[in-house]
DNA sequence: AAATATCATATACAGTGCGTATGTCAAATT
DNA sequence: AATTTGACATACGCACTGTATATGATATTT
């Protein structure tokens, strides 16, 4: 088998075992040992590849990233209208940070090993997505001219903290259409002329 | 001297020397030994004071998270209108999660060692002000009949996001501004009447 | 007040995990 | 075919956490 072939093979095999492992036992909890042997490999392709477990970190980080940004485009893409396609982004972004992975992964060890998310390599795609539709909204005057990444980071902000608080309660289901109808009304803060 | 005053003599030069050095440091790279030894002191009174170094954070975190709401109260009783209230103390919720210490400590490796913050022993005092004047305020019909817990947390959710965004930011002074000017637009969307 | 018990802290130890330095073997190059 | 490259494995050292045991000062008891 070619070189190249080989290699990225290994680190796509390194990343979903990160990334489950990462996932099941948390950044710190999770051994290095262990989870490139389930991988069938050992910690020297790790350090080779990613240079230290933080940077593998940054990678997995990146790929659940690029599924999210992906996913919310698609629903944003649904909706042909921008203010309507913004709420529903918003609410796709609160159901998906409900999924385990995301939520210990991105948005908790990712913080806190990584820093700020929009620091990140991968520059946060989700969170550009979110600062160009509004900045539609705001050239088109539906939007008041707030500043536009301003606006963008709150809103991706209350989301994140409504699916933490979510996924933290006891009732997950119960509490879900309560944190999307806040979320909504908050969002129409920034329209020029409320409903 | 007493036992019990010695005791909590050195419970608070543990919590005074760890509080420094996780926010120097951040939580996983400071080592026990080391700031044990600053406070004149050894592990074996961390450990038998605080049961774990997961433990002495959540000490630590709650020492903070008071001193925020003590400040974030004294702020929202200056103001004798419930909603002028809210505003200036989200605002200042920002301005505090911009000293380095609140940062590193309550809002990056808090969640991610201890989990999600409002299922902390404090409960978050922040959030349960927060709580309280918009319930409040949908009483008194300023708000809309939202749930206050999810308005509560949304509204701290986007101000602890701006404030990590400021942050970050190469300059913060120039950002601050367009952070509490989002906010605040933001918060109008709670408003029954908006302005 | 003296003897004993208690308990807050110190000390010593074991286990584990990260990162690095070195080795090795297959694939690429010449 | 010989040589070089480099992706990965192996072996080692260091640091750190948590526990088990020791110690000595304070509190209790008689």
């Amino acid at each position: 088998m070619k070189r190249l072939q080989m290699m990225e093979q290994n680190r796509a095999k390194l990343i979903a075992a990160a990334r489950k492992a990462f996932a099941d036992k948390g950044y710190a909890a999770a051994s290095m040992d262990e989870f490139t042997a389930a991988a069938g490999l050992t910690r020297g392709a790790l350090y080779h590849n990613f240079g230290d477990k933080r940077g593998l970190l940054a990678a997995v980080v990146d790929q659940i990233d690029s599924e999210m940004a992906a996913r919310a485009q698609a629903i944003g893409a649904k909706a042909n209208d921008d203010w309507l396609g913004l709420l529903a982004e918003g609410a796709a972004y609160i159901e998906m940070a409900l999924d385990p992975e995301v939520q210990r992964i991105v948005l908790l060890d990712g913080p806190a090993v990584l820093g700020d998310p929009s620091q990140w390599p991968s520059q946060s795609s989700c969170l550009q997505a979110t600062t160009r539709t509004v900045d539609r909204l705001i050239s088109d005057g539906v939007f008041k001219p707030v500043d536009p990444e301003a606006a963008a980071r709150l809103l991706n902000g209350a989301a994140l903290n409504a699916a933490l608080w979510i996924a933290a309660s006891s009732n997950p289901q119960e509490v879900l259409p309560k944190a999307i109808g806040a979320f909504q009304s908050l969002a129409t803060g920034f329209l020029k002329n409320p409903i």
